[in-house]
DNA sequence: ATGGTAGACCTTCTA
């Protein structure tokens, strides 16, 4: 995070977003920017940790009932989730995820991601029974389909693209939400995320792995979702690209 | 061909 603090506030800047989720911003609480995002007009929520991990929310609006850490699991202590309400004139509630990548198949970490998935599961239905505008945001680690990678057989074996890792994804999307970039017609399987590693960038061997999961209420007033793909190519990038979701005011 | 890069950090881990 700090060491990309000044191509994310260029993209804040370009991007003027009203909400925004970091994920893996790798500090603690105390070393976290805030004051930076502030200075551009955001409330600011962290939920830190030290080398790994790390989630943020930013609002212009006042963030209120702030829930950090995914429950479910006492003695999970990977910051991976942070929620809050953004109290605007029309209200929604907004998650920031970091989902466990969960390589290598087979070992803890692989566990762990399903049972990540099963406790996020568990909170999603928590928040749809709520009938609220509801966002859940971030890197979930998944390819959902085959289309949303460049490669299928290359990831055959990867923990992104195993049939539980999809299944779960699909049974947290079926309780009733709506993959926001899926929605909106034009390109729904672009990619968000492109390796450093082997010009996986300059090969267009992207993934799409960032998402925005809506509630029936905030679908509504869904208008446009698009990765912000270009900033890839710019200076300093992150691996990951911003996924920008527009909402309305009003119902479509 | 199991490669390659990046970040935070205790010189290795995670991705």
């Amino acid at each position: 995070m700090n060491a990309r603090l000044e191509t994310v506030l260029g993209w804040f800047r370009d991007a003027n977003p009203d909400v925004a989720c970091l994920q893996e911003i790798k500090c603690v609480n105390e070393k976290f920017p805030a004051d930076a995002f502030e200075a551009l007009g955001y409330n600011v929520a962290v939920h830190g940790q030290k080398t790994y991990n790390g989630v943020a929310l930013l609002s212009k609006w006042p963030l209120e009932d702030v829930l950090k850490g995914l429950p479910g699991e006492e003695e999970d202590e990977q910051a991976r989730y942070l929620e809050a309400l953004v109290s605007a004139p029309s209200p929604i509630r907004v998650a920031t995820i970091y989902l466990p990548n969960g390589n290598p198949v087979g070992a803890e970490k692989f566990a762990y991601k399903l049972r990540w998935m099963a406790r996020l599961r568990q909170r999603a239905a928590t928040l749809l029974a709520l009938e609220e505008r509801v966002a859940l945001c971030g890197d979930y680690n998944v390819i959902p389909e085959p289309e949303d990678c460049d490669d299928p057989e290359s990831w055959r074996g990867d923990a992104l693209f195993q049939p539980e890792t999809r299944a779960a994804f699909r049974a947290i999307k079926w309780l009733g939400f709506t993959d926001a970039q899926a929605a909106v017609g034009r390109d729904p399987h672009a990619y968000t995320f492109w390796d450093y590693q082997a010009g996986a960038w300059q090969r267009d061997h992207g993934i799409r792995i960032d998402h925005i999961l809506l509630s029936p209420q905030a679908a509504d007033r869904l208008v446009d979702c698009e990765p912000h793909r270009s900033v890839r190519g710019g200076e300093k990038p992150s691996d990951h690209v911003p996924v920008v979701a527009t909402l309305s005011d009003c119902p479509a």
